[in-house]
DNA sequence: CGAGGCGTTGACAGCGCTGTCATGCCGCCC
DNA sequence: GGGCGGCATGACAGCGCTGTCAACGCCTCG
């Protein structure tokens, strides 16, 4: 009829309802004849535990909480599905909450899911450190993702951004820019500061300097940033080329330029955009690797949940430069 | 120290346990003054009910399972979106389940969630409308989005996927075509058949004879689209105009159409697309409003949730065609 | 040969909540 | 005035599982 319970499985492999529960959770001390006799029972009744049971038994669920600013942003979208993929083939589940760019909501999400009984978190966090790092869990494994914040203690999966930035940056030096821009808030990110680190030292390498009026950091959403661009790129000293910190922002200086007609400026997003390689040009990217990104991750949550003493790994992937048509393209007047 | 348990706002308030579950539940028959008091205990306690001892004693989660192909597709990431968002408005979690297209996974995914205790679901549904009836659960409120899938006895929001696609073919005539393709897998969805009619009758009312041999319907993904697309267009009697029926396969025309090095081919694609602005010309789309859609779905879910026995709705939303460039390209050598 | 130890198993008490049913109380009616 | 019905509340038994601790061998060692 209903379901069958521990109890259902205890009674036909003839042991107590302990037995089975250790069956079920890969406890040691068990005779393997009992072992399986009981993993008999479980598949001829097809039993499962109850997650709510199991919870509320002293455990927590199997169950991992994707924590990200909005899973709409492709970025995230493409993060969460592998979260998930990876989660299914080990039979948890995901819960996933979305917190804008507020910092209370981050501290409340990552609270309810806690209470909830999630048995891990994959939270790309923001804001100020020490608000990200009081906001975190102590007591459930944590793996941030993207974007580091100075969180000390859990495990970290993130990419080279100041390389990344650099590499981008000394890839339009190369392409002979000379006025180069930045655009991306940087206050609440700390990665979008490392972004930031790398741009500079590209141009003091290249012997340039950091000129304050081309760098926009007040832009995050492409309506934001529209205006900004729009001015940024209409000016008499407009630069050659730009820097764009992330794809939201890649995407506003694209609408900026197709608003303005202009197909001039030279330009590398950091982060890859859906649909870049259609763009006219096709869109020069430093690869964020977003599934890697998340297999690390899960397997550092899985490694947590294992050995919950680990020592935190702080994991680093590379970016990886994309050229694919914007980036090389050549300041005016130029050879 | 812990969190505190029903227990603590009884103790603090003054009643039983069972008057404090009953105001957690807005149950009828407690005397405003008690319900007052247990108010107050509440708040000052800071009291949450644990929603894994919630679902053991009787009860389901307050959460919504997502049940989607891929949470990557931006339509269905946008989809999740809202309904994160507005399921945290009214304090539910949301559970995401991708399904890939396996017929057998989306009866096993929507089977664990629900053993899960999810209090609902959202799920867009895709194969064999009896296969499709048989997974779906019949003890928990269900809304199916977009892939109606002929389901009967459950709410569904979908779009008019007939209309539109007649609409955008209709468009497409209007522009001078004659050779008009149409492009999508139309056996696992009846959404998908549903827009070839469209677009049939659309040929048909313009006396137009529809050519099978500009209709594909093996493709689904980018990959498995992108030969097929590359040996239509290079054809001697290749099609002025095409009608993608999904946003991916708008993609694969789209790339086909890049790699060809070809912008004459006129295209509507049915579903928008990131950065459709921005291409060259920009894409013409048939926008089938992903937020409206996950909106109503939510709406109804929650209508169903308050009242189970609520008359099942089928509600239609309209699409809306969005000229923006390459709908309206016209067919070579056309006045 | 008995004590001690370890590997194996089970009894049982919760975990925090909800459903069922019982209780007490008041107002109303005949 | 006694009886009845309805509202407000509480006592209590689970829900399905896990943690604790005790019990029961059996083996080893002195």
């Amino acid at each position: 009829m209903s379901r069958p319970t521990i109890y259902d499985v205890a009674r036909e492999s003839g042991v107590s309802i302990k037995t089975v529960s250790r069956v079920i959770n890969d406890a040691p001390n068990v005779r393997p004849a009992t072992l399986a006799r009981v993993r008999t029972a479980i598949d001829l009744l097809g039993y499962q535990p109850d997650p709510a049971a199991q919870r509320l038994g002293g455990g927590r669920l199997p169950t991992v909480g994707v924590v990200v600013d909005s899973i709409a942003d492709p970025f995230f979208a493409q993060l969460a599905a592998v979260v998930e993929s990876r989660a299914a083939a080990v039979g948890m589940d995901v819960l996933i909450a979305s917190t804008g760019l507020d910092e209370e909501r981050l501290r409340s999400q990552v609270e309810r899911l806690s209470r909830r009984g999630v048995a891990g978190f994959v939270v790309a966090p923001f804001g100020d450190p020490a608000a990200v790092a009081a906001a975190l869990p102590s007591d459930v494994p944590v793996v941030v993702v993207d974007r580091p914040c100075g969180t000390v203690g859990t495990d970290a999966v993130r990419v080279t951004d100041e390389a990344g930035a650099y590499e981008a940056v000394r890839h339009l030096v190369d392409h002979g820019h000379r006025r180069i821009g930045f655009v991306g808030r940087t206050g609440q990110f700390v990665t979008l500061a490392d972004r930031y680190r790398g741009y500079e030292r590209a141009l003091r390498e290249a012997g340039l300097e950091v000129d304050p009026t081309l760098v926009e950091t007040r832009a995050w959403t492409t309506e934001e940033a529209l205006p900004l661009m729009a001015q940024l790129l209409t000016r008499p000293d407009a630069p050659s080329a730009l820097l764009a910190a992330t794809p939201m922002t890649g995407l506003a200086v694209l609408t900026a330029q197709q608003r303005l007609n202009r197909r001039d400026v030279a330009l590398v997003v950091f982060g890859d955009l859906p649909g870049a390689e259609l763009m006219t040009p096709p869109t020069t990217v430093v690869d964020q690797q977003p599934t890697a990104l998340a297999e690390t991750a899960f397997d550092l949550l899985q490694r947590r949940l294992r050995e919950p003493s680990a020592e935190p790994l702080d994991t680093v992937l590379p970016t990886r430069l994309v050229p694919r048509g914007s980036g090389e393209l050549r300041p005016r007047g130029a050879a």
